[in-house]
DNA sequence: CTTGCCTCTGACGTCAACGTCAGGTCCTAG
DNA sequence: CTAGGACCTGACGTTGACGTCAGAGGCAAG
């Protein structure tokens, strides 16, 4: 055991602005406050209330834009995020956790299939020969 | 040489209107007008205006639907079209096709790194054991 | 002929994930 | 101390793919 319990507390705790945040990132400061806005981020605030991320927010910040990239909406998200963070454990969590899987599992295999029909296209494309035969299909 | 030339011509043509179209290619007569006014769709009209179309369409819009899936815009998809309807094989043509399959291909790469993500954070929350491990990557 | 369902054309509403602008504050360099 | 860049909070604008409603016409059955 070598400190397992408790997530480096004793580092510097380096932190950064809103907008060093976003470069970092590659988001927008315009989304970055709109996560917040939707309960996905949060961020220490400064006297003047500025915001302040620790490191770990670039990492945040990727994820939610992965899910988001997933096609899942922010109210999803917004489920699913106190999973990753607090290691949420109810059933439900669990089976929000697979049905997202799931949906994400289709998704991919739609995009399969999408990608199949074009590459039909493109054979088509460059050999006019049989056009009919794979396009009624 | 069994008639290749002329694709089947001489059968009824059996036609069907939006509704019916609707239905059998799970969209809505909204959506389907909604395709025409893009020009992604096109349709015989009767005397009185209303719209026939032939069974094909019904193909031809679930591939609208698998495109629109896949992330592509009404625009996208109305410079792909004519590559699947003619053939149209221009270097242009083919490069977008290419292109298009390309964006499809590292969309399905994106999905699948947060499907595995995913994965981490479901493998965490049925073993809460190691948590702090996987979350910081 | 009427009833009921389908269809037509506008045209406005919606929703999410931001973009953008306004008007003011903060803070660091010179 | 001051200039200019980063930041703040509203708040309205945008875009795409439709939803929805209004008002009118078409069509097969009874």
């Amino acid at each position: 055991m070598v400190g397992v319990t408790m997530p480096q507390s004793t580092m510097p705790e380096t932190t950064m602005r809103i907008g060093e945040l976003a470069t970092r990132s590659g988001v927008s400061v315009r989304a970055l406050r709109y996560y917040e806005e939707q309960g996905l981020l949060t961020a220490e605030r400064s006297d003047s209330g500025q915001r302040h991320y620790p490191e770990r927010a670039v990492d945040r910040v990727q994820l939610i834009q992965m899910l988001y990239g997933a096609g899942l909406s922010s109210r999803t998200i917004l489920e699913l995020l106190p999973c990753v963070d607090a290691g949420v454990n109810t059933p439900e969590s669990r089976a929000r956790l697979a049905a997202e899987r799931k949906r994400i599992d289709e998704q991919i295999a739609g995009l399969i299939r999408t990608r199949d029909r074009l590459d039909a296209v493109i054979a088509v494309s460059e050999n006019p020969a049989n056009g009919c035969t794979l396009i009624h299909d």
